[in-house]
DNA sequence: TCGATATTTCGCCAAACATCGAAATACGGC
DNA sequence: GCCGTATTTCGATGTTTGGCGAAATATCGA
């Protein structure tokens, strides 16, 4: 779970997420919408990958990334649990 | 915002957090749970405290920390931004 | 004012991170 | 098999981060 909220803490990789919203995009399609290089931002497609918020399909040459929604859903409870007062023993 | 997500990526900050939700606590109280020196947990407390995740109040030579819940709802809308599919136009 | 206690600030170091360009890999078409 | 396109991997670099111990700051009580 620490990795979700790293990936989160990058400017860049929400972006990414945010721009996935809509619908699935390729690599390329993602990269050109930055202006680093795309090894970069492979590196960063890496990251979100790894904190499974990105799932990702190979079709011929190209990569399609797509967010994978049941994640967020763990990353809400996670944030809740943080900030929720516990239930109260005996009260 | 970024700060935020940069402060949640922290384990040992997330459960700073999570110490925090039953009550208030002594910077002191604080350091005690945890191995590290309480030079690096003070380190930890500034970072939480520039994300606006905590408040902070001198009462003589202690410093009690206490969570700043108000933020907390800011991160929860900016996560279902993130994974919300924004409204189409005209449908 | 002095001494004890609570907390932060200051250097320092090693590990992690974002970035780059170049090289490597994967695939499709010819 | 070779070429072009898409993407990733690799190695290098500068910056940020988490950790420490020692020194500095703040407050209280005597």
């Amino acid at each position: 779970m620490g990795d979700v909220f790293k990936a989160l803490a990058d400017p860049t990789r929400r972006e990414i997420l945010r721009l996935l919203r809509t619908r699935p995009l390729t690599a390329g399609e993602l990269a050109d919408r930055f202006p680093q290089a795309k090894s970069t931002l492979s590196a960063h497609f890496n990251v979100l990958k790894a904190a499974d918020l990105v799932k990702t399909e190979r079709a011929g040459q190209t990569i399609t990334y797509s967010l994978n929604a049941s994640v967020f859903e763990d990353t809400l409870s996670t944030l809740l649990d943080l900030f929720h007062q516990p239930r109260r023993r005996k009260t």
